[in-house]
DNA sequence: CGCAGGATTTGCT
DNA sequence: GCAAATCCTGCGG
């Protein structure tokens, strides 16, 4: 399921130097070939093909001719649903991703938003197809821990936004800006 | 082959 | 709060 990502640790380039590892806080679900929102709605085009193959495997796509952002294939093959990477905390390698982002920004909101995220990170289009369950220069290392869990609607989509697919680790101030619901005035976050 | 739009971020007003 | 930056993908002719 999508929400068991939350918690999740992402290894990026172990054992080197620029090694970084960082907890994923939020996350975005698309479904399959049914959910207009997915670039899996117009079938397995050259770029969606990714989603259409086995779980477990990174698909990154170029957002906007400047961003790219990072998703995890879900569920069964053929399926072609993903889970999209939103924010992440860093618990590693802080100084690396801190060069990576030329703005000067809180420690916390470093990986917040995708397109930050994958900037952080390092994530490029060169990644795309990576088997994120085995050790590779990207990966996944499983977290069983309760976190706790608050879940919404998608954003910065025009279709289906409306859908309850969107999770993340409440309270954590890495949530993207863009996803935080609106919230009272003076409660002070 | 050309065109329209997009799972965003940032900086200035 | 709003508008620009920027390039790849998918569709129509």
């Amino acid at each position: 399921m999508a929400h068991d990502l939350i918690g999740a640790e992402l290894v990026v380039d172990a054992g080197t130097a620029e090694e970084v590892r960082a907890t994923i806080v939020e996350v975005e679900a698309y479904l399959g070939p049914e959910d207009p929102a997915s670039h899996a709605f117009r079938g397995p085009t050259p770029r969606a093909s990714i989603m259409f193959g086995p779980a477990g495997h990174l698909y990154v796509y170029l957002s906007y001719g400047m961003h790219h952002c990072a998703n995890v294939v879900c569920g069964p093959d053929g399926s072609a649903s993903a889970v999209l990477l939103r924010a992440a905390g860093v618990t590693r390698g802080e100084q690396v991703v801190r060069r990576r982002r030329a703005t000067t920004v809180p420690s916390d909101r470093l990986l917040s938003g995708p397109g930050n995220l994958c900037r952080g990170l390092a994530i490029g289009a060169t990644d795309n197809g990576l088997d994120l369950c085995r050790p590779g220069r990207v990966y996944l290392e499983a977290r069983s821990r309760e976190v706790p869990l608050s879940s919404g609607p998608r954003v910065g989509i025009s279709r289906a936004a409306d859908l309850p697919l969107r999770f993340w680790w409440t309270g954590r101030p890495a949530v993207s800006r863009n996803a935080v619901p609106p919230v009272k005035k003076g409660t002070g976050q």
